[in-house]
DNA sequence: ATGGTCGCGCAGCGA
């Protein structure tokens, strides 16, 4: 079982490269965050061609995820679980593909520490946390997948010194991603590398991919069960090569069978 | 040292 989580930076706009992708990375299911477009807009048809279901959630110019599988789509969420305060924006989608409760969400960009939208984001990530409460069971085969617009530690930037006290490396952004992942999940990438300093998104500006100058904020999440049947993990950069890429790389994660 | 680019949509904002 191979799932993929790639923040697509509209999915219009990168429809060509999403579909060269999906052609040689084969996931059995694909979550995207980014893809900017309506619902009546999004291109099940093309994906349903090349052996995948679909399902997505979106608003139009901003926000927007979506969840592709070729091992079925089942007991879909979109948003935050009933009795929750509902999200303004298109940020979040669950389902169940193949056995597994598959996140895939698109945390806010805070902009500044302090500002409303810094608030909105960490208020978002107290949501997150009473919506795994609500929609499933830690003994269970769960997957949060997405862009969180958190490096959840020094490792997982460029340079710790230049990001200090900016949005995305914060304490307070940082415990609330711990917090979420207290619910009961593990960090699958840092599962198989603990000390490498490897990244998923690279501003466009300033040559940054080229010069190694990253940030690992798309992060893949297991529960227990799930996570001891890691296999691997990838972050394909080459994605982020070429002819229009998205300023994030795939994040890969592949799943022994079940036994 | 600083700033450097995209996408959306048609100016300038958001990331």
């Amino acid at each position: 079982m191979r799932i993929a989580t790639w923040n697509v930076n509209s999915l219009k706009a990168r429809m060509d490269r999403v579909e060269e992708w999906i052609g040689y990375a084969e996931p059995d299911v694909l979550c995207m965050q980014e893809t900017k477009m309506t619902d009546k807009a999004f291109p099940a048809m093309a994906f349903s061609a090349m052996g995948y279901d679909s399902v997505h959630h979106g608003e139009g110019r901003w926000n927007g995820v979506a969840i592709l599988s070729r091992v079925g789509i089942d007991d879909v969420v979109s948003g935050f679980a009933a009795g929750i305060e509902p999200d303004r924006d298109a940020r979040l989608l669950t389902a169940t593909c193949g056995g597994i409760r598959v996140m895939t969400v698109y945390v806010p960009n805070g902009r500044e520490v302090g500002h409303e939208h810094y608030h909105y984001k960490l208020d978002w990530m107290r949501r997150l946390r009473e919506h795994l409460d609500a929609a499933a069971t830690p003994t269970d085969e769960v997957l949060v997948c997405g862009d969180f617009n958190i490096a959840p530690d020094d490792r997982d930037v460029w340079d710790p010194a230049a990001c200090n006290g900016g949005t995305h490396v914060s304490e307070p952004e940082r415990a609330a991603l711990a917090r979420v992942v207290d619910w009961g999940l593990e960090d699958v990438f840092r599962r198989q590398y603990q000390a490498d300093r490897l990244y998923t998104w690279w501003d466009y500006r300033a040559g940054m991919f080229h010069k190694h100058m990253g940030m690992r904020i798309d992060l893949m999440y297991a529960s227990a069960s799930l996570a001891d049947r890691l296999d691997w993990t990838l972050i394909d950069r080459n994605a982020r090569k070429g002819v229009q890429p998205s300023d994030h790389a795939p994040l890969v994660g592949s799943f022994q069978e079940r036994l």
